[in-house]
DNA sequence: TCTCCTTAGTATCGTTACGATACCATTTAG
DNA sequence: CTAAATGGTATCGTAACGATACTAAGGAGA
């Protein structure tokens, strides 16, 4: 087997790996994928179709996850004041505190013991692998708010942004999640 | 987000990307998956429990996803000589052909567009990762043959190599498959 | 204003995945 | 010769998923 099947061959195992832990506390696997999104992107992004986006899947499915986490009160909708359409999703107390028994978090503590050198060496590949799907036209980067081309930083005083795109005002703690327009600056 | 985060974020993003690409051609990603593996393991792990492991799923699942592979005639089964319990998988020639449409030839060639550099970085990267889940008691390696420490090479002639776990001999072909019960050697 | 198209999300269907449990046949240990 | 372990299958219930059809709200053009 040349080089290039093996890296393969590994990516295919890491993938089973991730999710085969998405089986643990009662949730399954798109369901804890759906609770990590919730917890890490903005509020414009925090909506069905995003999730639906994010995940790759198709609304439907997406819209049944939520449903499902919404029963169990883990995620709370409420309507969006521009667009009587869109739904907000937020994650409820009980849904933050689901997140801290995440058995993701093994994959966190085996990426912590990793020389820094593998470890970067390992973001650059996974990097550039996902960038190059993405240049292919499947999905969006759903980058950092604050690395995009439509930030404003401390635009009116330090530690308040604004969105150029959304027209909106950001507060610092936004700045670091991930958003569904988020363009490369 | 620090860069521990950044990077656990990636892998999962990756593996939503390839358990997407699983819904090519009328097949599911286990059925892939499954085909994958089949394709790459020596006889003696061409059976249900050795796929069992390799997905880190269990044995009633798997089970019904080789019935599944099985009636659309891509795998076929056969009694195990040795053990009657036992069955051996094997793919029809249906099988390999479709294989030749698996989606992951995309992920195939990403892969060989990144720098030599940066696909070795991320490999050491994934190498590192599943070694320690192995490590953690989370499987078996699944390595390839050739560097089992049972494996005697060239033991009977140039190309005509020794199991001396299972005393069987083995092909030079079978040198290069993945073994259920490879050791480091 | 009145259409027509688009967008955001839900409802439903059929197939598969998956863990869990129970079960059967065969092999192996004592 | 029995008891335990092993390799698989059968079945159940929940969730995932693509597909399709649907509703409601927003937007564009006459």
């Amino acid at each position: 087997m040349d080089a290039r099947n093996r890296t393969v061959e590994l990516i295919e195992r890491m993938a089973r790996a991730v999710a085969n832990e998405g089986h643990a506390h009662g949730l399954k696997p798109a369901q804890w994928d759906a609770l990590r999104y919730l917890s890490r992107a903005n509020r414009f992004s925090r909506t069905p179709g995003a999730l639906t986006a994010y995940l790759g899947s198709t609304k439907g499915t997406v819209s049944q996850t939520v449903m499902s986490l919404e029963r169990v009160g883990l995620v709370e909708k409420a309507a969006n004041p521009g667009d009587r359409r869109s739904v907000r999703l937020a994650l409820t107390p009980a849904g933050w505190a689901m997140l801290e028994k995440d058995e993701i978090e093994t994959l966190r503590h085996a990426v912590d013991e990793l020389s820094n050198e593998t470890r970067q060496g390992l973001e650059a590949g996974l990097d550039a692998l996902l960038g190059k799907r993405i240049a292919a036209g499947g999905g969006r980067p759903f980058g950092m708010c604050r690395t995009c081309r439509h930030f404003a930083g401390d635009s009116d005083g330090p530690g308040r942004h604004f969105c150029r795109l959304l027209h909106q005002p950001l507060a610092d703690a936004e700045a670091g999640q991930i958003c569904y327009e988020q363009e490369a600056a």
